[in-house]
RNA sequence: GCCUUUGUAGCUCAGGGGUAGAGCACUUCCUUGGUAAGGAAGAGGUCACGGGUUCAAUUCCCGUCAAAGGCUCCA
């Protein structure tokens, strides 16, 4: 018998030899037609597979992520199966589960797959679902492996058999179609309910431009029907949300081709709320002693030859842009710091005078490859809301975590609820990408790991995604759709600093290096405005929408109060207008509703003799009548609510 | 930059080798209506741009630009 412990800590005993199929028949059957695979002493294995002995078994399924993952991948080999039958000759790359679903990079030769085949490819992975084909494993030598695939004549699955050991080698077949694989898989494939193909692409084999190009074909799969339909909706959704779309429904930005792409242009409903999360931030910057600076959208190409960004990045930047007369060059800038830099430099510094804390709203531009332009997520000029802080060692952790603290009110004022900080190390083979001494290095690691933990933030840690020249604190959101984003950034720098020669004068009266901080809490505005308007679906906190209410008279004859509604409410800083067309009011709610206006204030005869406004709100009804007054406490309720502690 | 797909009115889209279409939006007129679309008329296009094939190209072919999805990259 062995022992086998399960994950709330009870212990059962098993015939030698079971599985953890066993182990969940046992418990109920229900159970058991649910288990996709098993965790067996912390690794995903088949549930099928017999158990090494006394062990921890827990059983995964749809609920788990590496349930999930394990679902997925076996999917991706049914997906094979499919291509396969109806292309012989397919020659087959990798095939992983991904976030959503999976994919398979297969090489088709001289064919090609597009949307009209997509069909057919579900077809044809449902009717092979449907036989119940297990997935058999199977352990076999390099020797073998390699025979099998040079027969086969796939030169992708040999060059991965190339690169394993023998005796690590395994197979897996379902049907007819046998893989390269370390699994583990699902029971059979009768588990997939639903298949769709989703899209496909190219994709490098290996992930490099310099080799083939083979087709990605992505997938999804479902246990239930059911559930590939909510996905379906989910998707539907997203697209109603995309900030592209929604951008230019609610006239908030556009591109142009002569102006250029990843250059948006900001209308003036658009710029109005940029401008509105600028004071935001610029109001809680100044509560924790920043001071604002301003500096040229140029710069001197050796201020980038200094800061070794040039060095770094010169190829893949906009090119210097020269005078006519003296040939100097300057690059547009890329980023703020060594303007800062310079800031700083620009006089003596105390110990006494430190931190100095730089903030500036300044737009940057970075060359971005055209393929990788994406609305206002990915642009090439943009404006970040940076400041640098220049801090003497030992308040390194202090400003850090104010830092933080910072980041922290703006996800609040923003409903930004879920959220995760992400670590950024340097790699942990590889340091060849990185400048900068190794002694600097680890007290900067050491500061964000201790100040992230002081601040009780959940984190993970990533090697391998530090910038070139520090170590950094990223913070991932999740939107209200579950979908993650990567926002502000807070970096510790002990380099440019370095390269700059900045110093202070300490209370020992020698010269001292600062620290600095580089950290942008939205990141850039305009990625962030994207992030909002998917978040919100258009509808953005109160305090920072672009139009707070719309003035609806019943009919034109309304019009003069309207309009003097408005003005009283102009002078309380509520933001309003007036819908001045000759539309029946029915048209008029209809249009409001619409362009998402937070509050509709209805004016009529009613109204009118008594004072009062009709206040309906956007996706809620009518609120009926109330005074002035009245509307402004709402209003103002309602910020306050939306902003927290503010 | 590379692969796949797309580009027709401000927006959403139909069409198709021989005078360019719809709905919404826009303009004007009528209507003055109480909680999600009142009526009529009008204006609006080098069918992304450049080249080729053709008696004739918006339509077919090639190139460029832009957009969508993906790959690679991201100070």
């Amino acid at each position: 018998m062995i022992k086998v412990t399960l994950p709330d800590g009870a212990v059962r005993e098993y015939a030698e030899g079971s599985s953890a199929m066993d182990v969940a028949r046992s418990i109920s059957e229900g159970l058991a037609r649910n288990v996709l695979a098993a965790k067996v002493n912390g690794e995903v294995r088949e549930a099928g597979r017999p158990l090494p002995g006394d062990c921890s078994v827990s059983l995964l399924t749809w609920n788990d992520t590496e349930g999930k993952n394990t679902f997925w991948h076996s999917s991706a080999h049914l997906l094979a199966e499919a291509l396969e039958a109806l292309y012989p000759g397919v020659k087959f790359g990798i095939g992983p589960p991904i976030e959503n679903g999976f994919y398979y990079d297969v090489d088709l030769g001289d064919r090609t797959i597009g949307d009209g085949d997509f069909a057919a490819i579900e077809a044809k992975m449902k009717e092979l679902a449907g036989r119940k084909s297990a997935f058999v494993r199977q352990e076999v030598s390099k020797a073998e492996a390699i025979r099998y695939f040079t027969t086969k004549g796939d030169e992708y699955k040999l060059e991965l058999i190339d690169g394993l050991n023998d005796g690590e080698i395994t197979f897996y077949q379902q049907g007819d179609f046998v893989d390269l694989c370390r699994g583990p898989h699902i029971p059979d494939t009768s588990f997939i309910k639903a298949a769709k193909v989703m899209s496909v692409a190219g994709a490098y084999w290996r992930g490099d431009e310099k080799r083939k190009q083979l087709t990605r074909i992505y997938g999804i799969t479902f246990p239930k029907q059911k559930e590939l339909d909510e996905y379906l909706v989910l998707l539907e959704e997203a697209k109603k949300r995309d900030h592209r779309k929604l951008g230019r429904e609610l006239d908030l930005f556009t591109f142009s081709e002569r102006v250029g792409a990843g250059l948006p242009l900001w209308l003036p409903k658009g710029a109005a709320l940029r401008e509105r999360l600028i004071n935001f931030m610029k109001e809680a910057q100044e509560k924790a002693g920043y001071v604002q600076v301003a500096t040229p959208h140029i710069g001197g190409k050796s201020l980038y030859e200094t800061s070794g960004h040039w060095e770094k990045y010169g190829k893949d930047s906009f090119q210097p842009i020269s005078t006519p007369q003296e040939g100097e060059l300057f690059m547009l800038k890329p980023m703020n710091c060594p303007h800062h830099c310079e800031i700083f430099a620009s006089r003596p510094r105390s110990y006494k005078d430190l931190p100095l804390r730089f903030a500036e709203f300044g737009t940057v531009y970075r060359y971005e490859q055209s393929g990788e332009l994406h609305g206002l997520a990915r642009v090439r000029g943009f404006t970040q809301d940076d400041a640098h802080l220049f801090c003497r060692p030992d308040q390194v952790q202090e400003e850090f975590m104010k830092v933080i603290d910072l980041v922290l009110l703006v996800l609040r004022a923003l409903g930004l609820e879920q959220f995760e900080a992400q670590v950024s190390l340097r790699d942990q083979v590889d340091r060849s990408k990185y400048i900068g001494s190794e002694e600097n290095w680890q007290k900067a690691e050491q500061a964000i790991i201790d100040a992230a933990a002081q601040s009780g933030l959940k984190t993970v840690v990533e090697y391998g995604e530090a910038a070139f020249y520090g170590p950094k604190l990223d913070f991932m959101v999740r939107d209200a759709l579950g979908r993650r984003w990567q926002l502000g950034t807070i970096q510790v720098d002990y380099n440019l600093p370095e390269r700059f020669e900045l110093e202070y004068v300490g209370s020992d009266n020698q010269r001292h290096r600062p620290v600095m901080i580089h950290r942008a809490p939205f990141g850039s505005l305009e990625r962030f405005i994207a992030l909002i308007i998917e978040h919100t679906a258009g509808r953005f906190p109160l305090w920072l929408t672009p139009e707070q209410a719309i003035i609806l008279p019943i009919s034109d004859k309304y019009i003069d109060a309207a309009q003097q509604v408005a003005g009283n409410l102009k002078d309380s800083d509520i933001r309003a207008s007036v819908d001045e067309r000759s539309e029946k009011i029915g048209r008029k709610i209809r249009d409001a509703e619409l362009s998402k206006v937070p509050f509709m204030l209805i004016i009529g005869e009613k109204e009118e003799e008594t004072n009062t406004v009709s206040v309906r709100e956007q996706g809620k009804g009518d609120l009926g009548a109330m005074d002035l007054d009245g509307f402004r406490r709402l209003v103002n309720e309602r910020i306050q609510a939306s902003l927290g502690t503010h």
